[in-house]
RNA sequence: GCGCCCAUAGCUCAAUUGGAUAGAGUGCCGGACUUCGAAUCCGUUGGUUGCAGGUUCGAGUCCUGCUGGGCGCGCCA
């Protein structure tokens, strides 16, 4: 990338000023800063590390730049190199190098935008909301979240796997059970409180009626205990297939459903369990067993196994977690959480130390609460108490793209209100159409042009100021998409598709692009070929969010 | 009480993790369709970055202390 080749030829250039004596010997950095001016009339590139080197040259930093400026090997992208108070270095690509990169876009209209930011196994683990109801909007914006840093991953190079954790295992999902079956017992006019911490949302009543409807009375000969555990089944691999249904609605879909259960049937709760207990990490009191996480940097020690012999859900997760790193050997794993799990982190980096990983290869992201509101109101989220506003419902009423767009274009760290009525009243001001349209918009121009070989195009021809702008914004695609995805922070995405769809939106103002004009036919072409390079842009920044990249809309 | 996150234009949010004159959208007001899509474009308005210190060439960003809000602090998940 441009930027990395700056940095090579800066430092270059640091080393030749030095051997020449233009410079005084210092230690160089390991990495020369290069960024891109917040005023685009400074140029496209800019260091400030010659005020950074400033206390160590003795010099001011303008002649340090100066040095460096004069010692810069020849660079074919680059028109000039520019020394700026306070001294920076301002460096502006050259003309004939944008537009040749026109050709380079066409050239990998699948791939524009992936980069090679490292190598191995990732696997993004994201929504495992609990099985006991429909998902909710906390759920949505995790969704969108763990799939568009999926997608970051795989286009920054990793092989990334999509994995949702189903966690069936817990005294929760023993509530969810008893709910399920009072409801259905009174489904069938039998008299059946529901538990007191049992889920009273009105959608146990329907689950309960439809397994009345589907199974009739033959649970009810049942005895209690087992009738409870069959229904419950029934009842689980409902709320997964529903959960499997809405997160399809939003495009989301996973490699592999994992589910809590099987560490327990299948061994890694024992072994993970044996080799805590080998290397000391365990503690026997109070008729618990506790993983002493006090050792290892945690806040207190936790029971794993509790008093009654049932494991816990940290039990749980130190088994996924030995399952998803040593058995199945990811290099680095990214759990999205939200925040209310926050106080869960440290365990967890204290576990890793405990089965010998290096705790950095465990990312949690954590993303600030969802509080929906209707109509300026506010709608509790909890499942346990009455009603819900579905994730479902919210994807009926807005719109996949837009929803995703939504909860995307704001960083996890910040709280976000989701005010549904005032998304479908601003739908036709959201950004998501801004975006789309242009998208929409190229695709009706090359429909206009049909029949128009366009493949001998000049893209030298390209030199008109908002020609080159969308240039310059259409090849940023792969510094974004190395921020975000090394930020893990997908909402720059967001920010850039809008940005690279004004700088469309002011081309098409400005630049006629399928001209009848005599003499035209040129540009025309060389028109064509830019917005052809423009659609594969903004579709790949779309699909990168989830998002479907329109032909007419 | 302790921990994590947040506070930036009237509103919703960015700011390339310490760089240059803090930017978009939205809202208000005004303007642009006889040619490829007006779901568009152009212009105007808007700031003591919650407060007080500190660190340095340079702070919205880092450190300390406040104020206000969200979320946690269970043998629940």
């Amino acid at each position: 990338m441009v930027d990395i080749e700056l940095a090579k030829a800066v430092a270059q250039a640091l080393k030749r000023a030095q051997k020449k004596g233009a410079l005084p010997h210092f230690e160089l950095p390991e990495t020369i800063p290069i960024e891109r001016p917040k005023q685009g009339e400074l140029g496209d590139f800019a260091t400030p590390v010659c005020m950074q080197l400033a206390r160590f040259a003795r010099m001011a930093p303008v002649r340090i730049a100066e040095a460096v400026v004069q010692h810069l090997p020849e660079l074919p992208f680059l028109a000039s190199a520019e020394v700026a108070h306070p001294g920076f270095i301002n460096f502006r690509l050259s003309e004939s190098w944008l537009t040749a990169q026109v050709e380079e876009i066409l050239a990998q209209p699948e791939s524009f935008g992936s980069v090679q930011l490292g190598t191995g196994r990732v696997q993004v683990e994201f929504v495992s909301a609990n099985p006991t109801g429909p998902l909710h909007m906390g759920s949505a914006r995790n969704a969108a979240l763990g799939d568009a840093i999926a997608s970051l991953l795989e286009a920054a190079g990793y092989q990334v796997e999509r994995e949702y954790y189903i966690n069936d295992a817990g005294s929760r999902m023993q509530a969810f059970y008893e709910t399920l079956y009072a409801r259905y017992a009174q489904a069938l006019g039998r008299d059946e409180p529901v538990p007191e911490e049992g889920y009273h949302g009105a959608y146990m009543v329907r689950l309960g009626e439809e397994i009345a409807r589907e199974c009739g009375p033959r649970f009810l000969k049942m005895p209690r205990e087992e009738a409870i555990r069959e229904i419950g089944a029934l009842g689980l691999k409902k709320v997964i297939a529903q959960a499997k249904e809405d997160l399809a609605l939003m495009g989301i879909h996973y490699d592999n459903w994992f589910s809590e259960q099987s560490l327990y049937t299948n061994g890694q709760f024992d072994r993970v369990m044996t080799l805590l207990r080998e290397r000391g990490y365990l503690d026997f009191h109070d008729g618990a067993v506790w993983f002493k996480a006090t050792l290892l940097g945690g806040p207190k020690d936790e029971v794993i196994v509790r008093s009654d012999g049932t494991p816990g859900y940290f039990a749980s997760d130190i088994a996924y977690h030995y399952n998803k790193f040593i058995e199945r050997g990811f290099d680095r794993v990214i759990d999205v959480w939200g925040a209310d799990h926050q106080g869960h982190v440290p365990r967890m980096k204290a576990m890793m130390k405990a089965l010998g990983l290096d705790p950095e290869r465990l990312v949690i992201i954590l993303y600030q609460l969802v509080t929906l509101k209707r109509r300026g109101e506010i709608v509790r989220l909890s499942k346990r108490t009455g009603d819900i506003i579905t994730l479902r419902e919210v994807v009926e009423e807005v719109g996949a793209d837009a929803m995703r767009y939504f909860l995307l274009s704001r960083s996890a760290d910040s709280q976000m209100d989701f005010d549904i009525e005032l998304a479908k009243e601003q739908s036709e001001e959201n950004p998501v159409y801004y975006i789309q349209y242009a998208h929409a918009r190229i695709c009706s121009i090359l429909r206009h042009a049909k029949g128009m070989s366009f493949d001998d195009g000049d893209v030298s021809l390209l030199t008109s100021e908002p020609e080159l702008a969308l240039i310059r914004q259409m090849i940023r695609l792969p510094e974004v998409v190395r921020l975000a995805a090394r930020q893990l922070a997908p909402h720059h995405l967001a920010y850039y598709a809008y940005e690279l769809a004004a700088a469309f939106h002011a081309f098409y103002r400005d630049c006629r692009v399928v001209s009848s004009e005599p003499g035209d036919e040129a540009i025309t072409k060389a028109r064509l070929k830019l917005v052809s390079a423009c659609r594969i842009v903004l579709a790949r920044a779309l699909g990168l969010m989830g998002m479907s990249a329109p032909e007419v809309m």
